[in-house]
RNA sequence: CGGGUUGUAGUACAGCGGUAGUAUACACCCUUGGGGUGGGUGCGACCCGGGUUCAACUCCCGGCAGCCCGACCA
């Protein structure tokens, strides 16, 4: 994409009512832009990214096994009525009348609407183990919305529900969105914790959290570094210094994290409250045991930057940088120049190299360079007169210091590898 | 929802009971051309409502909004 088409403009202040380092790079570099506390536009750059998050989630949730669907952000009361969280969820959850009076609201989480139309597709013990997932806008009406991209008033979750005969089969499926979600964090470029956590609002049984370190995080977490031991500390009460009780040779920490996702054990709660209900080998009537997994898409977004940053701006990781490769073309070219310009993009978007152009014109080289590190993309490659003459460009990592000339075609096979 | 704090141009800051200023951004001209080049000209703003006053962006009261701390967090 060449850059002077893009809607887009860089910072050189951040807004001074904003602290939380996601949100100051972000709306600096020109990702994101605030309409009200909590919700945020996304513009070319933040799509791009959240885009690639949401891939990598795809990509993670599929090889599970779970089919994507789309569920309604509007819903009537009704359908939360068996479960009594319509009243439950009063303070957070966005409710109002429509034009003939009736309750509806927006959708803070779906258990209660993924139950109910499973009910009408789930008879049998042949028809399990099923799972579904769906990325889509939840509505939550927070006192305080706050960090930023990390806790906002309208997000995209990515919620996963599955439906089971028993808890055996929950508990395996359990255990491997596990490792579906660590995956996905770590794909992201960041190290998640697993801690178990309370229940909520969902159920009575527990739940597990999964934390990234960094300042930035509202959540405090006892953590062992030694062999990843990590409890919340709503529910543990642990001194700083303590043994790890999970392998007794490191010592527990307490740090600061994001959540980044939480899985539940729902058991038949919600099975139950939607008379979703099962016939099993013996033909008796039982009720479908469930669980729910979230991801909170921009959330992880906003802790990628919070994790992966320096003092000029954002270091993305390659697999959710919005683009592999940012192209800088230096000075007022000249036809010999633009066309040399042109020809290295046009090469590395026929290789598959996502690459943004900064074909912008006066726009000085020392801007163009501050916008790059400011941006963050991985790969920062310059075309100019000194490298034309050699036929050549000048690439750079983000995170690196030297730089290499050589030429498009070499870059590009040494790229595919 | 409690406590704190801030509302002046797109952004960041200054300021004053009487004509609102700087930087940056933006437009134009000249200059420069590998780490925000320098200069000139121009465009652009006092959150809303009430009160006090001859006069309010400024003082007072009340809203609203942003941010921070806490409570909350499916």
């Amino acid at each position: 994409m060449r850059q002077s088409e893009l809607l887009f403009k860089t910072q050189k202040t951040p807004p001074k009512d904003e602290v939380a380092v996601n949100a100051q790079l972000l709306i600096r570099a020109n990702f994101v832009h605030k309409l009200m506390a909590g919700v945020y536009s996304y513009l070319p750059l933040g799509f791009r990214v959240r885009e690639k998050v949401m891939k990598i989630i795809r990509e993670e949730m599929n090889a599970l096994g779970a089919a994507e669907l789309l569920m309604p952000s509007l819903q009537p009361k009704s359908a939360w009525d068996a479960s009594g969280r319509w009243e439950s969820l009063q303070k957070i959850m966005y409710q109002f009348q429509d034009h003939s009076g009736r309750d509806v609201g927006l959708g803070v989480t779906h258990e209660e609407i993924v139950a109910l139309l499973a009910q009408g597709i789930i008879d049998s013990y042949a028809d399990l183990p099923k799972y579904v997932y769906q990325i889509q806008a939840k509505f939550r009406d927070e006192p305080r919305a706050k960090s930023g991209i990390l806790r906002g008033r309208e997000f995209t979750m990515k919620d996963m529900y599955s439906f089971h005969v028993d808890e055996t089969s929950l508990n395996d499926f359990y255990e491997e969105s596990k490792r579906a979600y660590v995956n996905v964090f770590e794909r992201c470029g960041l190290k998640a914790y697993i801690t178990e956590a309370s229940g909520g609002d969902f159920s009575k049984s527990y739940s597990h959290e999964f934390m990234v370190e960094t300042a930035a995080g509202e959540d405090e977490t006892y953590l062992c570094r030694l062999c990843g031991f990590a409890r919340n500390k709503e529910i543990a009460d642990f001194k700083k210094g303590e043994r790890c009780p999970s392998c007794t040779a490191g010592v527990l920490e307490k740090v600061k994290t994001v959540e980044v996702g939480n899985i539940f054990k729902l058991g038949t709660k919600y099975s139950e409250a939607a008379n979703l209900n099962f016939k099993d080998k013996e033909g008796n009537l039982k009720p479908v045991v469930m669980g729910s997994y979230g991801i909170g898409v921009e959330r992880l977004m906003g802790t990628v930057v919070e994790v992966h940053h320096d003092k000029k701006g954002i270091v993305w990781p390659e697999a959710v940088a919005p683009f592999n490769v940012h192209l800088l073309l230096l000075g007022e070219p000249n036809e010999d120049l633009q066309k040399f310009a042109d020809g290295v993009y046009n090469e590395l978007e026929k290789a598959g190299i996502e690459t943004l152009f900064d074909d912008r014109k006066k726009v000085s080289a020392g801007e163009k360079f501050y916008d790059a590190d400011l941006i963050g993309i991985p790969t920062r490659i310059v075309v100019s007169e000194k490298t034309m003459v050699q036929e050549k460009m000048e690439v750079k990592k983000r995170n690196g210091e030297e730089s290499n000339l050589m030429k498009v075609k070499d870059f590009v096979q040494h790229t595919k590898k």
